[in-house]
RNA sequence: CGGGGCGUAGCGCAGCCUGGUCAGCGCGCCCGGUUCGGGACCGGGAGGUCCCGGGUUCAAAUCCCGGCGCCCCGACCA
């Protein structure tokens, strides 16, 4: 390609309004291009590596057996009401009416239309297993894109079906793509971890999540270097340090606290740190109120308080009100007769602060003997300092970029939406699905954000945008520009008239990790190789270049 | 959804409080010249529904009302 020609545009200053690192340098590099908000164009930089990407996902899929189709994004309510996720998706779903005022959602995601698919196609045993998959365009109305294109509401996934006639094979079809993800995310080019995850609005038995740590991720993981276990903060059990933390407070004693409410407030006005504040929260479930205590600096975890109470969902300030008589923020353990859970870490703690059961009250100075009957669970996020559930030592904090996620379906959809098949039996069961993504969107953020600085970005060899960037500045570059061609290279030639430091400028930005320098040694028939990865830089006799090229070039 | 910020040329911004003298600057773009291996310099030039609608006023980018859009933080945690 040659750039004088190209519609490849870089800019001196990054949009005002972008934060992260890969936002700035994706806009300034040109690759692309925001549309409205969460919606951005592919400029031929960004959709260069966007196909370099997906066509490393399409081998690898195909690879495991996966089948390519493509499947539509507009899709009748119909079939997400007999799933019922018309209703459970809610507003993260775009909905619209045709002419006839009938509704159709774009799809968010594909499991609904698969399963119509295969309840028409898969009738015995013999049919299975089958992967199949798609690169397709996603809706999701986020309640805040964020990032730039770290979340956007429409974007490209790969999403894969696996359909099995047993929980083995379901076992297996899961493994392959596993598999399949560690050599599609390794031949990317990326440093990731897979980590135990939460199964979310999908559903299902069990799932795992491949990230980057990064720190502009919206995912925290707890990760262990001592023995490389990982996860994410959602299902990671948070298991308390054993060792006895002593407050200010030695004698317990009601304090004033006039209008003084959250953590924040009362942990300053008290002088003391949050995790010597446990906080009262009511929830309602199907079997009555409860309440539940956690450190004023750990949050509860309503995925793991599901697996203890019966549909807890928090109480609002009136529920609490005429429950209690108290007001929300002065909520306190003692002398209520509701059933106690409480998270594990509050044992370790002497002389904390709770609420005080009236307005404008606190007690300090309590001591978990003193809540009475309480059941000690595990009801939180895990945090910093945790310890790791396999070797016992301390957990370190990360963000991470979810790159990747891997499901055990089960039968939800297979037998809310009828998709049956005969066994060997004779007899008539649900087909075992598995659902699988990739963002290739965020595998190109994710690059970014591992491999950019503030001015300058190198992509992996894998992904480039092209194999090298002839950086021409003596205006004869076609030469080389022509062999390269006829060797089949795909190059990007920079042949505008420009001064040297431009040309360097913008090739730093567009990030082609080989670059052919056509410059001072040109009269002598030579030109400079630079591999960018290595650091390294050498001049070549043009004779040479292919063979050079033959040994620098990797597609990954 | 709650809070905050912003909207003036392709990009980055000033002007707005205190209405008129206000359509400005830098980058980019076009033309001419000098320069030429790390975002050169000089001279000339093009480019605007000042987000939209309404109002106040002799007069509105500027004040008032309403809308739209974008960004950031938070989001059942007391």
């Amino acid at each position: 390609m040659r750039q004088s020609k190209s519609l490849i545009r870089t800019y001196r200053e990054p949009p005002a309004d972008a934060e992260t690192k890969s936002h700035r340098l994706l806009v300034r590099g040109g690759y692309v291009r925001q549309l409205t908000s969460g919606v951005y164009t592919f400029l031929p930089l960004g959709w260069r590596i966007m196909k370099k990407i997906m066509r490393i996902i399409r081998e690898e899929m195909d690879a495991i057996g996966g089948q390519e189709i493509f499947m539509p994004s507009l899709s009748p309510s119909s079939l997400w009401e007999e799933s019922g996720r018309w209703e459970s998706f809610g507003d993260d779903m775009f909905r619209l009416k045709d002419r006839k005022g009938r509704d159709y959602a774009l799809a968010p995601t594909h499991e609904e239309v698969i399963a119509e698919i295969a309840r028409n196609t898969v009738y015995s045993y013999k049919d299975l297993p089958q992967i199949w998959y798609q690169l397709q365009t996603k809706f999701r109305d986020e309640p805040r894109p964020r990032g730039g294109l770290l979340r956007v509401r429409e974007f490209i996934m790969k999403d894969s079906y696996s359909l099995d006639a047993t929980w083995e094979g379901l076992d297996e079809s899961y493994a392959k793509h596993r598999e399949a993800y560690k050599r599609i995310f390794t031949r990317c080019g990326l440093k990731f971890v897979h980590v135990k995850a939460s199964t979310g609005l999908m559903g299902g038995k069990e799932s795992e999540e491949f990230m980057v740590i990064s720190d502009a991720g919206e995912d925290r993981l707890v990760i262990c270097d001592s023995c490389g276990y990982a996860a994410n903060v959602e299902v990671a059990p948070a298991i308390p340090v054993e060792e006895v933390e002593e407050s200010p407070f030695k004698e317990r004693k009601k304090v004033h606290t006039p209008n003084v409410r959250t953590i924040e407030e009362v942990s300053s006005f008290l002088g003391v740190e949050p995790k010597f504040l446990v906080k009262s929260l009511v929830y309602m479930t199907d079997e009555g109120p409860v309440l539940v205590l956690v450190r004023g600096d750990h949050e509860v975890n309503e995925e793991k308080l599901a697996r203890i109470l019966k549909n807890p969902r928090l109480a609002t300030a009136e529920e609490v009100m005429s429950l209690l008589g108290v007001e929300v923020g002065f909520v306190g353990p003692l002398g209520v007769g509701l059933p106690k859970v409480a998270d594990r870490s509050i044992r370790y703690l002497r002389g904390f602060v709770v609420g005080g059961g009236e307005k404008d009250y606190h007690i300090v100075g309590v001591n978990p003997e003193d809540l009475g009957d309480v059941r000690w669970e595990d009801v939180r996020y895990a945090v910093e300092g945790d310890l790791c559930p396999v070797c016992g030592k301390p957990l370190k904090q990360v963000n991470a970029i979810e790159i990747g996620h891997i499901f055990k379906l089960g039968t939800r959809y297979s037998e809310s939406m009828g998709v049956y098949f005969t066994d060997r039996d004779g007899q008539r069961k649900p087909v075992i699905m598995g659902s699988y993504g990739i963002g290739p969107g965020r595998i190109m953020v994710s690059a970014v954000e591992l491999y950019g600085t503030e001015n300058s970005m190198l992509w992996p060899k894998s992904i480039a945008p092209f194999d090298a960037h002839i950086i021409d500045l003596v205006g004869e570059g076609e030469e080389v520009y022509n062999l390269l061609r006829e060797a089949g290279y795909d190059v990007l030639w920079d042949d505008r008239e420009e001064r040297a430091g431009v040309k360097f400028k913008d090739a730093d930005l567009i990030g082609i990790p080989i670059r052919i320098v056509v410059g001072r040694a040109w009269k002598d028939g030579k030109v400079e190789v630079q591999d960018l990865w290595k650091g390294e830089r050498y001049e070549v006799p043009k004779e040479n270049l292919i063979e050079e090229m033959g040994k620098l070039v990797d597609r990954g």
